[in-house]
RNA sequence: GCUCCCAUCGUCUAGAGGCCUAGGACAACGGAUUCUCAGUCCGUGAACCGGGGUUCGAAUCCCCGUGGGAGUACCA
């Protein structure tokens, strides 16, 4: 049987790094075997998914080159290759009513709030959390007619109550193993008819003919339930394996408050899909001959799964920036044009805007510019500080604007109107706090210093838009920079 | 709390019982080249989590600790 494998990316946020991760395993283990590599969307979180996540998503993977052969945009014989499509055609729903009619799935009436209670007094008694299985020796009768009378309720998998699951994962020495009693009853079908991940995975890789699931090991914990599912089912599962989960520097699972997670933030920045999957594809592998840089052709010809490690890989962008390196000035001259002009453009489309009303000759874009392009700015301490005002009252007004600066950034609300409302109550606050201060943090005085302080200049098309473009990194070492001169 | 997974330099890794005085890469540091920077070249420091076994021999196998991580949702 031909290889096939898959990965199922939900599209709740900006297209994730460690979906182009675990999607280049993917890739290089179709590659490799001759097989073929699938792309689907799960989207049965109608509550979490964003449209224009799915289009994202798809397009991170065509820049990054890692090319599906069935996917949502491109069809093929196992489509949709959507899961809300498919929750639409009741695919989902006939393999519920099929557990159902089993006996190995049960309806649960139970609401919100008894779950919340029976996990917090599990936690309280130091016992394993899990549902109660207060549901699931219902009367079939009673079960229906409540059914009948439109009460809302899921559908639960009947997980059996003894016995030892294992499962034998070729990563790993030891395989993995787990008493019965310990699982949950997963809900396979939410209260509003859809679908959970567990029930729709299962359910697709059978239908898709997929083969082997190399995903996360995040997901090694519900692998029993998944195992269940396809034998209740009937189905011929696939075999699954788990790689280590990409982390931060303190070891967590990576996330986008410690690192740069989104693709989409990789592109902006200049990096090249060479280099970002070679960075990829050292974490948790090596290339047999121990050849640092290849592409990820090279890469399938002799890729291994079990080469792969288990252990999460801390993600380094030191290593990125290296490879980075090597990739870009390797480039052909007709490339390395093509990225500066486009470096140069993404500033470009974003000044122009601004500085259109006061141009009027061509070049003055180089003049207003400038501020924008420059990395840093020579602050002079006498730029900083207006006639007659006091140097350290200044500085603590710039460095409570930092303080603001930080918390938009983190919050990340770094928009011309946020920044502008958020600077404007400062020093609103600041002049009722201490009228002494008033004067300094009158906007015409205390913006002109934050002016200085971010653009260096007197003079600058207006300031809270430029500060955005600026982007909240650089407005804030700047604004440091500044502080540090009146020191 | 409960369950499961994992463990070699700061980081990514090589290592599948003797080839290990533990190799490479990034980062750091020092030097060379250079008007400067980048790059390049040369060099330095840096690790088998701890304790027990098994074995003639253990980074490699087993056990126990410790540490880290993940899961524990009508999210994926």
């Amino acid at each position: 049987m031909s290889v096939r494998v898959r990965i199922a990316p939900s599209p709740t946020g900006d297209p994730h790094v460690g979906t182009a991760y675990i999607g280049l395993l993917n890739w290089c283990f179709a590659r490799r075997h001759g097989g073929r590599f699938v792309l689907r969307l799960e989207d049965t979180d109608q509550e979490r998914c964003q449209p224009k996540s799915a289009q994202a998503i798809i397009e991170a993977l065509r820049w990054l080159g890692l090319a599906y052969d069935e996917g949502p945009d491109i069809g093929g014989p196992h489509g949709p290759y959507v899961q809300s499509e498919r929750h639409r055609l009741g695919i989902y729903r006939r393999y519920a009513e099929q557990l159902l009619a089993q006996g190995d799935a049960y309806p649960c009436f139970c609401s919100t709030e008894r779950l919340a209670s029976v996990r917090a007094a599990q936690l309280a008694a130091r016992q394993p959390v899990m549902y109660d299985r207060h549901c699931r020796e219902l009367a079939p009768a009673e079960a229906r007619a409540r059914i009948a009378a439109g009460e809302p309720h899921v559908i639960r998998l009947k997980v059996p109550t003894s016995g030892e699951f294992s499962y034998r994962d070729r990563l790993r020495p030891k395989p993995f193993t787990k008493r019965w009693e310990e699982i949950d009853d997963q809900v396979l079908l939410k209260a509003d008819g859809w679908p959970t991940y567990h029930l729709a995975a299962v359910v697709d890789d059978h239908l898709m003919g997929i083969t082997h699931v190399i995903r996360a090991e995040e997901w090694l914990n519900s692998l029993p339930k998944h195992l269940l599912l396809n034998e209740r089912l009937g189905f011929t599962p696939p075999e699954y394996i788990h790689v280590g989960l990409l982390r931060n520097a303190d070891k967590s699972k990576i996330s986008k408050r410690k690192n740069p997670t989104s693709l989409l933030w990789y592109r902006a920045q200049g990096y090249l899909p060479e280099a970002l999957l070679n960075f990829l594809a050292l974490l948790g592998h090596s290339h047999p001959e121990g050849r640092e840089q290849f592409t990820i052709a090279e890469l399938a010809e002799v890729f291994d799964i079990e080469r792969v490690h288990v252990t999460g890989p801390v993600f380094d962008l030191k290593k990125l920036d290296h490879l980075q390196g090597l990739w870009f000035r390797q480039l052909p001259a007709e490339r390395v044009r093509a990225e500066v002009h486009a470096a140069i453009d993404a500033r470009f489309d974003a000044l122009y805007p601004l500085l259109r009303e006061r141009m009027t000759r061509g070049g003055d874009f180089l003049h207003w510019a400038e501020p924008f392009y420059s990395a840093a700015l020579t602050v002079r301490r006498e730029d900083l500080v207006p006639a007659g005002q006091d140097a350290s009252a200044v500085r603590g007004l710039l460095e409570a604007m930092a303080g603001t600066c930080a918390a938009l950034q983190a919050e990340e609300r770094w928009t011309a109107s946020d920044i502008e409302a958020a600077i404007r109550s400062l020093c609103e606050q600041r002049a009722a706090a201490d009228p002494a201060q008033a004067p300094l943090c009158a906007p015409k005085l205390a913006f002109g210093i934050l002016r200085q302080a971010t653009l260096g200049r007197p003079h600058s098309p207006p300031l809270f838009p430029c500060l955005e473009v600026l982007g909240a990194v650089r407005t804030r070492e700047r604004l440091a920079a500044a502080i540090q001169a009146l020191r």
